[in-house]
RNA sequence: GCGCCCUUAGCUCAGUGGAUAGAGCGUCCGGCUACGAACCGGGAGGUCGCAGGUUCGAAUCCUGCAGGGCGCACCA
């Protein structure tokens, strides 16, 4: 709809200029936007207002000679002047009620856009360290990147999501570590704990699982054997259950890659990849070599300082890996990486596209970072510690609210806004909760079309397709839809399109859930204004059935891109 | 000390340089002998943190200040 309207207020410019009623060097952009407040309209142009001065004109003068250009238009009910020179548009009613018919024809393909032209685009978000449970902040991450791609592909990229796991390094050796000592524990010795080991009583149950597959028989091993061999048993483990809990919430990656395999030598017994992109940015000229350590001169690509890669003691930095890692990323052929990362890594960021651009692919990443999640019950904040066990995990939260409510919380707020979430509204089945709100809209609906068709309300296995395929008709006279609350539906409606664009241009998939409620207090009120079902008026009850049924699928559409389910019944 | 993010109604937050700044919750008033009241309508409630600047026009862009959060390793 959009590039109708902007096409209508380009051509009127042309037209105009070409008829000599106003004098431009050169064409404006269109400058077309949605007014905020309703009676100006459904679309609006600041056009005149902006090249008023160019033309030489007043620009109520301007517009009224670009409104008299656009006033024919078979889409456009009414053209008005306003304010200080604004074109307000209104759409046809004809217009709208063709919505329905595309918005039904489309099915779970509405909205879908070809932006990104099948560009291919990776989403890596999550990458939790596999040395124990996930955080709230980590089950936000999920929601963010999941919808984001989803997001994504339906605006016309070809999307991977992936997760790094972070395998080598010396968390996981405290992680062994932390496990061997509980071990020894359960063995019956006396052992000493480290300082900075990870005390959670999940430590204790991998140990205890460990020592219930294999005996004690490791207790007299040599302890860096022990620790190898523990480590690698229980990051397996660990690295199972983020899958499983990720896959609870309805977030399945394509690849997992491991950290590991950067450091590995080639296939060819080469150099390691970390040891290929130093010397892919040496070849380039940004690496030198100082006090024993090898630097990358990021202060070039926008860093507040050169970064070290390789350490004085011959090991590589986190960093070197980092670069590695996007590197193979765009060995892979991706025209496009997004990285989700929390707040606490934001100074990050240049370092990171600093190498990205090194590497010769500026431009080419977005860092997204997401605020924290403080978590309330009852009103009292609920603090999380990695190391005391006492916190409240991602799973946990999982359990208590269901995957819907949490996708939904997750994703309500902006990304750059720390979240606070209540699991006590969460699990609120009241209007209080908006999740609940939008998948009510869209059971009524079922409701209604399985009441419509006379089907038994307390059977179950009435199929709702199979109910709109018989009920729902084609040859309905949409243009009895005339009403306001119709109207204001339909336009509702046509708004989904928009919405992906602009969540899928700016990253930003928390437009969907605003979206989400948007459509469903439409139909609300329609609801209450509009009898559907009405044996009186055969006729009006086949439009407005069809109108209720795209409301249905395009409900379904955007719960679908948000992750939440769409039910049938609640 | 330096950097990033934030500051909008009592609360939680939307708000792509446009018109009288919006929503939900809370509060007050009202609406089921119609298809799901888990719903709908209406009222009250604002110096958009403060001060300058840019322009036809600023919550939005720029600068400074204040307050809050998070970072500033040859850690990962």
């Amino acid at each position: 709809m959009r590039e109708v309207i902007e096409s209508l207020v380009s051509e009127a410019l042309r037209s105009a200029v070409q008829g000599g009623r106003i004098t431009l060097t050169e064409l404006p952009e269109p400058a077309v936007e949605r007014p905020r407040d309703p009676s100006h309209g459904d679309w609006a142009t600041s056009v005149a207002l902006r090249t008023a001065k160019a033309a030489g004109m007043n620009p109520r003068e301007l517009a009224q000679v670009l409104a008299d250009e656009m006033a024919d238009h078979p889409d456009i009910d009414a053209v008005e002047i306003a304010g200080p020179g604004f074109i307000n548009l209104r759409v046809s009613a004809h217009a709208l009620q063709r919505v329905l018919r595309e918005v039904r024809a489309e099915g779970t393909g509405y909205g879908r856009l070809d932006l990104g032209k099948g560009r291919r685009v990776q989403v890596e978000f999550v990458s939790a360290n596999p040395v124990g449970p996930m955080h709230v902040g980590h089950g936000r991450w999920a929601a963010l990147g999941d919808s984001m791609a989803r997001v994504l592909e339906h605006a016309g990229y070809s999307v991977e999501r992936e997760f790094y796991v972070n395998d080598a390094g010396v968390q996981m050796d405290t992680f062994a570590k932390s496990v061997a000592a509980r071990y020894l524990e359960l063995c019956g010795r006396e052992i000493e704990f480290g300082e900075d080991w990870y005390r959670g009583a999940y430590i204790t149950e991998i140990a205890r699982e460990i020592f219930e597959a294999e005996g004690a028989s490791w207790a007299d091993a040599d302890p860096a054997k022990r620790e190898s061999h523990f480590k690698e048993t229980a990051y397996v483990q660990v690295l199972e259950h983020l899958k499983h809990v990720l896959h609870g919430m309805g977030v399945d990656f394509d690849v997992w890659f491991s950290e590991r395999t950067l450091h590995a030598p080639s296939a060819d017994g080469g150099p390691s990849e970390v040891e290929q992109a130093i010397e892919s940015l040496r070849a380039a000229g940004h690496i030198y070599e100082l006090d024993d350590a090898t630097w990358f001169a990021s202060i070039p690509f926008g860093d507040d300082k050169d970064r070290v890669l390789k350490k004085a003691d011959g090991s590589y930095t986190y960093f070197a890996a980092d670069i590695a890692y996007h590197k193979d990323k765009f060995d892979r052929g991706f025209d496009r990486v997004i990285d989700i990362w929390g707040a606490d890594h934001h100074g990050y960021v240049k370092r990171m596209e600093a190498a990205v651009a090194a590497l010769g692919h500026p431009g080419q990443l977005d860092v997204v970072i997401g605020q924290l999640v403080n978590l309330f019950r009852d009103g009292e904040v609920v603090r999380m510690s990695k190391r005391t066990g006492e916190m409240v995990t991602f799973e946990d939260l999982l359990d208590e609210v269901g995957p819907d409510a949490a996708r939904y919380f997750f994703l309500r707020r902006s990304t750059d806004q720390p979240l606070d979430f209540d699991i006590g509204l969460a699990k609120q089945r009241s209007n209080e909760n908006p999740v609940f709100y939008v998948q009510y809209a869209h059971a009524r609906i079922c409701s209604i079309l399985r009441k419509a068709a006379g089907a038994d309300t307390s059977d179950d296995s009435v199929d709702i397709s199979a109910t709109v395929a018989e009920l729902v008709s084609e040859d309905a006279p949409l243009k009895l839809l005339a009403g306001d609350a119709e109207l204001s539906l339909m336009r509702k409606l046509a708004e989904f399109p928009e919405v992906v664009e602009v969540a899928a241009l700016q990253l930003t998939p928390s437009k969907l859930t605003r979206y989400a409620e948007e459509l469903a207090a439409a139909f609300h009120q329609f609801y209450t204004l509009c009898k559907v079902v009405d044996p009186e008026e055969p006729e009006l009850t086949a439009a407005r059935l069809y109108a209720v049924d795209a409301t249905r699928i395009a409900l379904a559409d955007v719960l679908v891109l948000v992750g939440v389910s769409a039910p049938e019944r609640m």
